[in-house]
DNA sequence: CAGTGGTCTAGACCACCAT
DNA sequence: TGGTGGTCTAGACCACTGC
């Protein structure tokens, strides 16, 4: 049996990290990698588009793949529903709605979601508990233009992002983490003191080209967000 | 010409947005797609698993591809050289080394990197600048018994980020992002008032199983970390 | 123009796994 | 045990790009 794949990316990129193709040298074409290892040149060309696709090569028509000079260092983090989080962390989960209200939107809302004027959106807080102890204040904005069904639902058992979720599962969003100060509201949501620092993720979503709902999530005082890559 | 493996995962990412296919739908399967777009069963066989790398659709042998229940959203950051992310925005970019030091490793930081008793370290804090403005407060440990070449760099114009990256290019790392308050130190550094709110990213950087640096970056208050997914 | 990667084909065999 | 995806092949043509 000939070299698979697998082989072939594992055998480049053990070339790569151990320094024999340092950054910025050209790596053999596709036919004489293909030629060593006795297999097909597609065989070859899936190893090193995986390569790329990773970010560890640049491939050019006629110049040929070379290791990256800097390599692109992408984390990826899954971005998971709460309750998942604090489940998958042996811990029992407990959500409870604080507040509900149909309004129009207000300015700074109106500018980051691009709505209309009179735009009508759903507000909600709510909070996520993990063992009883505060884990995440959510303050959600969701647009009734798009997804006028969320004025009938109730949001007493089922969060927000599971709802929409179920609505709306296919979406692209803008996110950004941030440090924000605890204000007095916010500590006493979350146990804390006053100007405590805290977590804090934003979440635009948009569908088809419309906005659909924006988050603003704060976690309890010490949360932290982790990841390998 | 008949169809690219680009226009089929084009044509089902479509009826997997626009709720066509449901999460949790089942999907038809490779051969009766290729029948479909008069094409070989490669080529839809390549736009399909791009859709399940992409989180979209799950695939399993005989039980065909179904549409994920709950989409895998996975955020994806560029972990910017800090020179970079400030040439980027347009500023002037400054480096400023404050402290260098040869120590032992304290206890925190064997445990964190598993290094062995009497591990020798060097210890470096170093300021960068945006326009004249602090924008982020480096404090690195380096594991002297990876790099010794690091002891007699001076790290004077170049930070120990780019050194590294050109010392050890390909190396793996675990990240994490938290919310911290400044004390009298940081508040100084980065030119905000002490208890601050400050975005903090650590890493700690591994080549071939060995810990290479361990890196806690404190950035100016209000600063955000954003992307798109 | 010529060298490289990008993609497609028609077919084949295999690995997995629900029934 | 049969249906599905996973992978490989040998060949072909095309697209891009540096010279």
């Amino acid at each position: 049996m000939s070299a698979t794949y697998r082989d072939i990316k594992a055998h480049l990129l053990g070339k790569i990290t151990q320094g024999d193709w340092p950054p910025g040298s050209l790596l053999p074409n596709e036919v004489e990698i293909a030629q060593q290892f006795g297999c097909a040149r597609a065989t070859v060309n899936r190893a090193m588009r995986e390569l790329a696709d990773d970010g560890l090569i640049e491939r050019r028509r006629k110049t040929g793949s070379r290791v990256r000079m800097a390599p692109v260092r992408e984390a990826r983090f899954s971005i998971p529903i709460v309750r998942h989080e604090i489940e998958n962390q042996g811990s029992e989960y407990r959500y409870s709605l604080v507040s509900s209200a149909v309004t129009t939107a207000p300015d700074w809302l109106r500018a980051r979601l691009q709505l209309q004027n009179n735009a009508q959106v759903l507000h909600l807080v709510c909070m996520h508990y993990a063992n009883g102890l505060p884990f995440q204040h959510e303050d959600r904005w969701i647009n009734l233009a798009v997804t006028p069904d969320a004025q009938q639902a109730t949001f007493t058992e089922i969060g927000p992002n599971e709802w929409l979720i179920a609505a709306v599962p296919y979406s692209t969003a803008e996110i950004s983490f941030q440090a924000a100060q605890a204000d007095p509201a916010l500590a006493a949501y979350l146990d804390c003191q006053q100007g405590d620092a805290l977590f804090q993720v934003e979440r635009s979503t948009w569908w088809e080209g419309r906005a659909v709902t924006f988050v603003r999530m704060t976690h309890h005082r010490g949360y932290r967000m982790t990841t390998r890559y």
